[in-house]
DNA sequence: AGCCGTTGGTAGAACGATATAGTAGAACGA
DNA sequence: TCGTTCTACTATATCGTTCTACCAACGGCT
């Protein structure tokens, strides 16, 4: 068109103060600028950030989030991802990282897009064509663990919830793996995790933590250090502690996993291991604005590295002087 | 229809797969069921029960929640609520609580319909139909200070960030309030915010916190107590002590707003003052339902009673023993 | 004069539902 | 038998776009 046609026709726009409808366009074209994103829960402060990662990226592609808290549920995650697609969606984030994605299956087929966020490969071997996004997961665990194996501890727990995820596996085998690698012993009674009893509600991840190191705790050889399956874990295992009146981390050392915000307001700031939230945030949104473009492909996945953040929540052992009460 | 037929029909639609299409539907009912929700930042912990609150409220009335994340940005705010309105979503909840709601003005008049969250009674004036929902403010910020009155404390410090918001203003008076009731001076030098250097991404408020309290507690008197305008200023302030080699409550007490559960998981536990937040969630959702069901009627305003949680962030004032160095 | 490309403008079908109207047969009571 | 109501079904317009097709006007070219 002539400059001239387009600035007429702009000005009719802005006289009659015309704003396209995004409706009826999606009724035409079939595609809708939104994306799902389905989270245990966003009052988790983890997944409150990963919202937001996810929300920047999504930004900058014109696409608006719609948000659903599945507390890791594969009904609700379920409903959730049809209703989304009902609506026109037809991308969504799943965080949940259940093991099985089969749930997902039959709207797969009816040209649902996932994206799995923090699944690692382990997808790999599923056949449903799902791109994922994960920091890895086993070397995180493993340079919480080696971190703590570098100190001079020995005897190291772990702690975690009860869900039965992908990245809640690979964290462990990372555990695992610093500890053979150290060629100490695998003493399963130094891993805990919290009563399946308390749900699996990620708005309560840290009392998760708390419950599972309480019990490690208490033991009678307690671990001197204890890793946690991520930050909320790990800030539920210095609650625990202090519950029962040792001191982080003169008595016992703590590392988690994600570096979220909180670790550093905390007293002892957390010693924890990074997750590159942005870039996995937008790592997803970009496999998702890539199907978009182009459905077909093989499924890709992204691993991001981590990296050990040292604040101070794990020192060296001191020497047993007592143990604690109750 | 008779329930034979009724059974046909849905054999039909198992049969086939139907499923309406809800793009359809609304351009021709012009009722889409999705609500936007405004929130400063999903990474922000309290912000983050929020979102898990309203999408709560929304999932029992089968409405999606849209997520922006304003950053407190009126230019952003404004342009999130006319890209929802161009979706078709006609309802949104804005927590941000600014003073001037004037950017939203020319999209209430193309009919979008707005409940404020957090910004109490303070609305009445304002000549924007705007529905909305709050804890009592002010008398939140007078029973935090309320109390470290009652354990004794006469020099009572205020830390906030440095946003204009009717909540912060509020709290604040609500802790003039009690000092005036208790006849304490008020002391300009006792009131500290961030400085705006800072920003007023959301993301932060606790380093918000820290920054404002670590001035307060630098100064030649220092306070005894503090009161957070929130629990994330709170803990701010928390850190801010362990800065600077106080103990929390021993050498300071502090009291937040809020009550998001990281206040328990800290050392100390923090006392706090509880914000409803379950029933504000569903307060706002009801609101915009009633809206959607009849549009005319007065701006409502709801204002839930906030009440104290003790736990251990405060106590009464100790001796002063030392000045705390730098 | 006839042909071409550029530009502006018009017209109609389609997307998938809702809304309204209308038809036809069955069932019912008077 | 007639009129009324219930039920099942059909038909058409509409929501506000996009897409395709087509037409008209204009200047420059052969």
């Amino acid at each position: 068109m002539r400059p001239e046609t387009v600035r007429r026709i702009e000005e009719a726009i802005g006289q009659l103060g015309y704003r396209p409808s995004l409706t009826a366009r999606h009724l035409k074209t079939g595609f809708v600028p939104m994306i799902g994103l389905l989270v245990p829960s966003v009052a988790n402060p983890s997944h409150g950030a990963m919202a937001r990662a996810v929300e920047v990226a999504a930004e900058e592609r014109g696409l608006q989030v719609v948000l659903g808290n599945s507390l890791r549920d594969p009904q609700r995650e379920r409903r959730y991802a049809a209703e989304f697609l009902d609506l026109g969606i037809r991308g969504i984030i799943v965080s949940s990282s259940p093991f099985d994605l089969g749930h997902f299956a039959d709207l797969v087929r009816r040209g649902l897009i996932l994206v799995a966020f923090d699944l690692g490969a382990t997808l790999e071997g599923v056949d449903l064509p799902v791109d994922s996004v994960s920091v890895d997961n086993r070397k995180a665990g493993y340079l919480a663990t080696k971190h703590l194996i570098d100190l001079g501890h020995r005897r190291i727990g772990y702690v975690s919830g009860v869900t039965a995820t992908v990245s809640r596996r690979e964290r462990h085998r990372g555990y695992e793996d610093a500890l053979r690698e150290a060629q100490i012993p695998l003493d399963p009674s130094l891993v805990s995790s919290s009563p399946a009893a308390f749900g699996f509600d990620d708005t309560n991840a840290a009392e998760h933590g708390r419950v599972a190191a309480k019990q490690l705790l208490t033991q009678d050889d307690r671990p001197s250090a204890i890793a946690g399956f991520n930050d909320m874990h790990a800030l539920g295992a210095c609650a625990a502690a202090r519950d029962l009146g040792l001191v982080v981390p003169r008595d016992v050392s703590i590392v988690g996993i994600d570096d979220i915000i909180l670790g550093t307001l905390v007293d002892p700031p957390l010693t924890t291991v990074h997750q590159p939230m942005d870039a996995l945030g937008k790592a997803a949104v970009d496999l998702l604005s890539a199907r978009f473009a182009e459905e077909s492909g093989a499924p890709r996945h992204i691993i991001l590295d981590p990296h050990l953040v040292v604040r101070a929540s794990a020192s060296a052992p001191g020497r047993r002087t007592w143990v604690a009460s109750s």
